[in-house]
DNA sequence: CTGAAAGCGCTAACAA
DNA sequence: TTGTTAGCGCTTTCAG
């Protein structure tokens, strides 16, 4: 079928280990042998076969991205992780495996491993138990994790930088004269609410106003606990806030709920910000300001991260990486009311 | 490194052929013979190498899916219909890799197939233009487009069956009593509106019920444009409608608030249903009843096809598949308001 | 039913 | 700088 490195050795007239050099790009080849090569390779239209290259070398130039398998929840950031890593492996002329497993269950990627169809490995959205661990260790494989660990590891990883993320929310409500701040946060177990928090607390103290004056609430992950909560608390405590930041969409669609039914108007009496713009911060009534994290950017990082890993498998790299973004709307000002 | 064929052959004091056969489950195997081999393979932990059984057979076992590049535009469908491929693919021994290009560049397809990296192509989202037919048919390589393609093609392709979720719609409709119907559509040339209208239009005749009480308006994809359009259409024929199916939740939306505006209540005087359940039919108020497709289970039998297209490349085969699932919810009836 | 041996297409010593 | 040659690990004729 296709044409070989031996048809081509012919061809050009030199031995077929020439035709290799030159394909390899090696420093120690002739003007002239390189010259002949690249004519009969053009001439034959030769292009080499991976699978025999791979076979010879024992590398695949194939990075496998682990996930769960949850055909119910998909998380939107995942898809634009895996977008960008295997937009930044391309350019590394690596290929991207897209695997998932289900209740944890690593049996795929033992085949996988052991069969040494992968050179690489990123997890994303896994547990990272001593089971995988193992795994890794007994290939001695490349590995990234997308995320912090919940312990400390010996792993590279690459994660969002959430108290980054909570300052550009606090700064932007300060540049419009906020000073009492309502934190509406998830399950306080929940690391991305607390790092998030944490940002805002420093970006206030860098202002001289005191952790005291940002009160952090947390509620169960639906709108409505968002918008109990909230009303109590206002009804409670009038005037004791100027603003809100709510962790993600659906809480700040309860904090909306609640402030209409309360008949406070936001931007001019409470402004409000959220993260992401998922599932829908562009469609309330008013527009919700946010902070969306460019998680197709820690892709980008994310593929670049696993070649340096795979190149220099000793050496271990744990970063946070800040991609945030603005998205200033209706919510936090009175100007471009939609 | 690894345990290889010939090890195992000495071990179990035969040849790396009966080996292979064993490995492969010829029928043609003594016993005794297999259950040697297989104590030997056990015994040494033997994992076949994948790159070597690639290079002898031709064979890959990876099949590619392709897409365009877009970090900003997610469609949530897209990250879906690949877990389904993935996992169906799963069951067969493939391996699905990821593979997006850019500007309907196909350079990177060009690479792996002619390194032959793939033994099959499953498209998503990708126009379907002379170039990328050309590519195929050169390296003879089982296709399978996801989403009927504009022009007749002798590709093979799976997609949603539109209509039958429209009758599906029209049907939870009609079991709530309504008989005037109003479909607020995207832009005309959008296949899945026009599919999913002749949907309506088809179940309502079963009923008796003329094309004339289904009034079909199409805007452009944005809730105002939904909302000022529906506003416009009832003010003016007040009482002609008892029910709005929306082609998507942004039209939804805005049909929504133009009711709201109006004074119209749901579901009580006005029944409203939409598609899919993206980005939020769910968190609206009153929560809006849905017709969402599994497209997941359009992966799952994406995967299926590709895999009988790679079996029996000569067949043409060219469906539409039905998952529609009903979501009921406040928009359509009296009883459950959350 | 089983074994010997010749590949699959490329790489990588080792010599020259 | 180049060619020779022995692999990489598995499959697959072809004899036996």
């Amino acid at each position: 079928m296709g044409v070989t490195i031996k048809e081509v050795a012919r061809e050009a007239g030199v031995s077929t280990a020439s035709v290799s050099r030159v394909l390899n790009s090696f420093p120690s080849v002739s003007p002239e042998v390189r010259e002949r090569v690249d004519r009969a390779m053009k001439k034959l239209r030769f292009v080499p076969d991976r699978k025999a290259k791979s076979l010879a070398t024992g590398k695949t130039s194939q990075v496998v991205f682990l996930t769960t398998y949850e055909p119910l929840f998909d998380d939107p950031h995942k898809f634009a992780i895996l977008s960008g890593i295997e937009r930044s492996l391309a350019r590394y002329k690596y290929n991207l495996l897209f695997l998932q497993i289900n209740r944890g269950d690593l049996t795929p990627l033992w085949k996988m491993a052991s069969q040494k169809q992968v050179d690489g490995l990123v997890v994303h959205g896994i547990e990272i138990d001593l089971s995988l661990i193992k795994l890794i260790e007994e290939f001695a494989l490349p590995t990234l994790l997308i995320g912090e660990p919940k312990e400390k590891t010996t792993l590279s990883w690459i994660d969002n930088n959430n108290e980054v993320a909570g300052e550009v929310a606090a700064n932007c409500l300060l540049k419009h004269g906020c000073r009492k701040f309502l934190f509406v946060g998830g399950r306080e177990e929940d690391n991305i609410s607390t790092s998030r928090y944490k940002g805002i607390v420093r970006a206030v103290a860098k202002k001289g106003i005191g952790s005291d004056e940002v009160e952090f609430i947390s509620v169960a992950p639906v709108p409505l606990q968002a918008e109990k909560a909230v009303k109590a608390l206002l009804s409670a405590k009038a005037g004791s806030f100027d603003c809100i930041v709510a962790a993600n969409n659906l809480l700040a669609l309860g904090v909306l709920r609640a402030l209409q039914d309360l008949k406070i108007k936001v931007p001019s009496q409470m402004k409000v910000i959220t993260f992401d713009d998922y599932p829908f911060a562009n469609y309330t009534k008013p527009r919700l300001s946010s902070i969306s994290i460019d998680v197709h950017s820690l892709g980008l990082s994310a593929g670049q991260a696993i070649v340096d890993q795979m190149r220099n498998p000793e050496r271990v790299s744990q970063t946070y990486i800040a991609f945030p973004r603005l998205n200033e709307r209706a919510s936090t000002r009175y100007d471009n009311e939609p």
